[in-house]
Parts: C-alpha cells; sequence; structure tokens
DNA sequence: CGGCATCCATTTTGATACTG
DNA sequence: CAGTATCAAAATGGATGCCG
C-alpha cells in the first residue's frame, strides 16, 4: 500500500504527492464550503464510488488535512473538515478556478454535472479584496434546495454551505437562472423580471455587492494548426 | 482514448481535467523556467519513462497549453515551450509551492532528486512583490553544471533556465551548499567562508536583494492521535 | 445512513527494448 | 536525441454485499 510519490525534494512536487491523486483535489474544494458528510461528498462527485471515497478521506484525514467531526446537535452526525493545513490549499485551489475560468470554461456540455456549491466558490475566486475595502455585506443564495451564504467583511470572503446568520440580502433562483448569471448569460435584473428569481434586501447593496466580483475575461487556448493543406 | 474527465460543470474540475493527470504538472514546472528538451524533461523527471512523456506532451501541445518549438541557432534542436495559456498557470503552481514550503517541507529524504532549477523557482514562490518595488537586479546562479538567474524589476520576477544578459551579481555555489542555503540550514555568508561559494557583484545589492525573498513560516499538520491508551 | 470488503473489467503507469 | 512499441504492475470504477 506504499503510496506513490516523486520522490523529488520539491515543494510542488511534496505537495501532489498529497493532493495530486485522482479526487483529492475535488474532495478538498467540497470541503472548503463547510463540513460535509460522507453521503454529501458522494453525491457532489458522481464517479466516485464508496471504497475509494473511503481510502481517499482516510488518507487526508491521515495525512492531517482534514479530520472527522461530530456535528453540532440537533444533527449529531459524523462529517468530515479540513484543518488548518487543508484549509490553506484554498488560495491555491482558487488560482486553479480562476485559471479555469479563463481558459476553460466554454459552453457546458451535455454530461456534466453541476452543483451550486462550486458557483459560490467561483464567486471567492473572482473576489477583488481591494474593492471590498471597508464593505460589509451578507448575502445569502437559496438556489433550488441547496442553500449558501457569503459574508464579505472589509476585503476578506467567506463563502459556505447553509443558512446566514443576519443576511442583508437573500437571493432565491432556480438552480439554471443561476448557471445562466455565473456564465454571464443573462443578469440578475433579467431573472427577476422573468420570476426565476427574487430578491429581498436593499437593492442599492446589492449593486455595490456585485461590483466585487470580476470574471477573468476568456482566453483561447490555441491548439496546433492541423498542419493540413490551406481550403 | 477519451481522455478521462471529471464531467463537472466547474472551473476548478475543468483545469483538473487539463492537468491533473500524473506528471502533468510537474511538466509544466520545467517549462516554466524555460523551452526544454525532451532529454532534459526525462531527466528532471526520474521515473517518467519516454512513452508516458511523449503522450504528456502530446497532450499538452493537443490543449494548447504548450508548443514545439526550434531552437535558435547554434542549438538548431526541437525543443518544448508553454504557450501563453500554459505560463497563466504559474500562479497556481506557485501557491501549491508556496504552501509546500510551509507544510510539507520536512527533512530530505534519502531516495530524493533535487536540481537547482526547483529552488529557483522556489524562490519565485517566495518572491514578495511589494518589497521589490523600484528595485532592479539581474542575479545570476551557477550551481554545479546548472546556470539560472533571476531579474527583479520594480515589483515582478522572472527566472529562467541559462546564463543573464548582463548580471549585477554571480553566485557560483556547490548543489550542496545550495540545498542548505534554501533550506535555511546555513546562510551565504557561511558557504562563502567555507569556500563552497563564491560572489560577485556589489554585496550591499546582495543583501537588499535577499530581503525580497521571504520564506513562510513553517507549519505542522496534526497528524491523528492513534487514539491508544494513553502511556 | 456510514463505511468497509470483495470481485472484476478497464485504464493508467512504469520500465525496457527498439528504431530512425 | 527523439521518440514508438511492448508488457507487467498498479490504480480506478462499478457493482454488490455486509454490518452497526
Amino acid at each position: 500500500m506504499e503510496q506513490r510519490t516523486y520522490k523529488q525534494y520539491c515543494a510542488t512536487a511534496r505537495t501532489l504527492d498529497l493532493i495530486g491523486e485522482r479526487w483529492t483535489v475535488l474532495l478538498i474544494r467540497e470541503l472548503l464550503t463547510g463540513p460535509k458528510r460522507f453521503s454529501d461528498l458522494q453525491a457532489s462527485l458522481r464517479g466516485l464510488g464508496t471504497g475509494l471515497l473511503a481510502a481517499r478521506l482516510k488518507h487526508l484525514e491521515h495525512e492531517g488535512l482534514a479530520r472527522k467531526v461530530t456535528l453540532p446537535p440537533p444533527a449529531r452526525t459524523s462529517a468530515y473538515a479540513l484543518t488548518e493545513a487543508g484549509a490553506e490549499l484554498a488560495p491555491a485551489i482558487l488560482e486553479l478556478a480562476r485559471w479555469g475560468l479563463k481558459w476553460a470554461m466554454d459552453e457546458r456540455r451535455e454530461d456534466e454535472t453541476f452543483h451550486p456549491g462550486w458557483a459560490v466558490l467561483g464567486l471567492r475566486a473572482c473576489f477583488d479584496a481591494d474593492a471590498a475595502a471597508g464593505i460589509h455585506v451578507v448575502c445569502e443564495f437559496r438556489v433550488d434546495e441547496e442553500v449558501f451564504h457569503i459574508r464579505v467583511d472589509d476585503g476578506t470572503i467567506e463563502a459556505l454551505h447553509g443558512p446566514a446568520q443576519h443576511p442583508d440580502l437573500v437571493i432565491t433562483i432556480s438552480e439554471n437562472a443561476f448557471v445562466e448569471l455565473i456564465g454571464q448569460t443573462s443578469t440578475l435584473a433579467e431573472a427577476v423580471t422573468t420570476g426565476a428569481a427574487t430578491v429581498s434586501g436593499d437593492r442599492e447593496r446589492l449593486s455595490r455587492l456585485a461590483r466585487l466580483f470580476r470574471l477573468p475575461s476568456r482566453g483561447v487556448r490555441q491548439a496546433p494548426q492541423p498542419s493540413g493543406q490551406a481550403s
């Protein structure tokens, strides 16, 4: 069971020895929005079987990146949460997300799954800390059954699964409209007029919040020319 | 030959579909310090066979992250270089390196390989852009047979393989001393006195350069307690 | 629900031998 | 030097069954 390593005295390689196996980074991505139960994790990660999920979680525990926690009453079930070391992977994973937003997010494909939490993490990736100086807003998102909230506090942002304590804004929206919103295929205003979304809270505050997120400009990866004769 | 994907409409997952396979990130790490030939890449990546290396390079080319280039005379051999999209992975990879420096770089193990270029990239990961405002220095490192240089230009840094055009500083040092230097087991001054290193250029300038890099404070990943009875 | 064990068909990989 | 070809070992994924 000797896990495979790169055997390089290099910070990048050492990191990949810990989180480079298939599914591991996506598992951490799930935990970045708060503790999750075994079955929630599996539900978010189609294609990952129970055996491999259990093995990956054990690995993360063993390496001190995650730990098993008991959820506070009334839940009382067990769940997995990131340790300090695990949580500090956020900057790296958010950089991967930023790159993906710029270079890899073309049209959604037929067979791709989607979960609102991913988009909420995307918001965190697009957050402009400088623009948020002095701003304090809590916004709750209710996307179909899923509830998330973001808390902006003077240059910092937190994006977690679950309802907010005292939200300044609550956005209730269908998953489809949410996807279009994030992909900038449509605007929140449009979703509201079609009835796909409702907003409660100060509209002025909402528009100030919206200005804190900037989607990177889309780039095009240059595939090699097929080198065939010109048509 | 359908490559395996996560099938998630998520920026992180899409990125990992492109660079998440084994060796791919390390290949990009190698190319971050400049174009490399097939055999150089293989020499840096012990354990990666020619077959897999060829496959990975073909994949990176196909996805527009790298491209084959012909080195300028007198070399004239072919090599691989990053495209714009590939080069923009640098922030993400450097975040992984920063995390590794803090959480994963304990003692060098017996069977681990080391190449000076990795440490030079580590310097880039530790670079403090704010501290470098208004500073311009070019420093060449000659570590055994390998030559690298870094160019600091007012808040930006470049770290490339090969000699510098007009270096302000040249540091010639043995690989062993270089490892100890980077790991902060010893100082450059000590290496100079023992003869393991020589420095040419303005010493004042060197000490100003050294202040631009700050190794993250080491953290300790908390392994789960063995849960055995207390001793 | 949470999680481990087992079996099995496919992929991926690692190591080497071989070719232009 | 720059790859292809080949083959054995390991990792993955899916299904299924078990147990507290």
